[in-house]
DNA sequence: CGGGCGTTTGAACGTGCTCAAGAGGAGTGG
DNA sequence: CCACTCCTCTTGAGCACGTTCAAACGCCCG
């Protein structure tokens, strides 16, 4: 049965000034403690998906966004010919359902890939909250900005190991943006989930992880990833976030 | 020699009331007039740029989005191995450079498709609007949102037909929504900026149009397309535009 | 008028898909 | 606790789509 369940942060114990993930949601470094208060003050419930609960679905209304407190999920759609497009991944400190709030229906699905806490913010208060405090609109507006960013990056690759070379940098940095060490990065997505987000068969994605192995580019064992050659993966990567990524994630994480 | 020139918009006669694209841009119709002229208080000048000019380059420093008023642009960067990547195209009430804000620097350049005019925002002065204005905050976080849906269902297809039938699905979507007539649409842009768009070569886009125009769904002559068949672009593309675009497109647009 | 860019077309090659089949693992129900 | 099923991962073989390379043409612009 589906495990889709409320609960109060407070009583969860979970609160933004004491997030592990806060430099990458919401609150900014700018913000002093009583800023980051009047989050916790609109953002009072957790939602809780188990692993294939749903967080959402398609054509569902909504005025509320999530931002993942601890977890994972997977963003998608069912094309006209009943095949799953997979849009995004998100990770703990991303914000979910932005794309939704044009017009208050969410035009995707969200689905946790394991047991998974997300923050409930509703769009009205957020608004409101934003109107307050310069600092949380210009947060919110950089978050978005580099959403945008981050989601265009990962599918410019031409041939498939460029994509799936891009895709598992893009896991990578935002891996080390959440100070998560690079040995066993668990992927919690499936093979099949991976080429439908690319766009690649699960067939090519298999012999393409396969062939990074082989090259000592990385490990993966037991849907755990331990990266060997960071630098031979971004070469046969298409982006180059070696060039100042220090740089373009201290700027975010400290805006 | 280049070309890129700041006017008044005042001294150019230009208004966000009297634009025709007011209704994809900040301007929403819930407001009035007196909120709109605080746009145009806030947006006094007009960046202009003949064809192959450069609104901006990847890496300059900014604090300021653009609105196009009039013509067309090309969003790109420059990979590893020196080829264009290009990563958006923008038409009249797009709003550009929303990527750049969360660290007020440039990683795209913009480029004129033909000769264009662009709305300069300042940033600062929008989020000071936005925070009076609640119509105004929540009109470009519906923008944003917007964008992202937008951005994201281009590159979906798997094969390259696909790839194509949603590229031009989302440029006929897009002139609709600016009322143009689906019989000769500009296409500013070239069948090589396509193939660098979409991540295929360009002999094969070229091929899917002539393939396309064979099919009788529609027929491009000297950059000009007009639409034959509609529902079988649809068929062949891969997102359902059809299932409720008007819908879609109305609650945005009302938004 | 010349040069360069964009478009068009053909031919051969190669990447990645499709189809097929089996192994391993997780979850479910008896 | 085991048997069963379903899902995921794995590997192989053949094929098709799309790339690459090449060449020519038209067109715009200097």
């Amino acid at each position: 049965m589906p495990n889709k369940l409320i609960k109060s942060r407070t009583a969860m114990n979970a609160t933004c000034a004491a997030c592990p993930s806060r430099h990458l949601c919401l609150p900014s470094k700018f913000m002093d403690k009583s800023q980051i208060a009047t989050l916790d003050r609109i953002i009072q419930k957790m939602m809780i998906v188990h692993k294939n609960d749903h967080l959402y679905y398609s054509h569902e209304t909504t005025k509320t966004i999530y931002a993942v407190y601890k977890g994972s999920c997977k963003e998608y759609w069912i094309d006209g010919n009943g095949n799953e497009c997979v849009t995004n991944f998100y990770f703990p400190g991303d914000l979910v359902g932005l794309e939704s709030v044009s017009d208050n229906k969410h035009m995707l699905s969200v689905v946790g890939l394991e047991y998974s806490e997300l923050c409930v913010i509703p769009l009205d208060d957020l608004c409101k909250l934003m109107q307050e405090s310069e600092a949380i609109l210009k947060r919110f507006i950089n978050i978005t900005g580099y959403k945008m960013r981050n989601d265009r990056s990962v599918k410019m690759g031409v041939t498939a190991e460029e994509r799936i070379c891009d895709f598992l940098l893009n896991i990578i940095y935002r891996m080390l943006e959440r100070n998560i060490s690079l040995d066993n990065i668990p992927l919690f997505m499936s093979q099949l989930d991976i080429s439908n987000y690319l766009g690649i068969s699960h067939e090519t994605v298999n012999r393409m992880f396969k062939n990074l192995q082989r090259l000592q580019v990385l490990k993966i064992e037991n849907k755990k990833m331990t990266v060997i050659d960071l630098a031979a993966l971004e070469k046969l990567g298409r982006l180059d976030y070696s060039l100042d990524k220090d740089q373009k994630k201290q700027s975010f994480i400290a805006s």
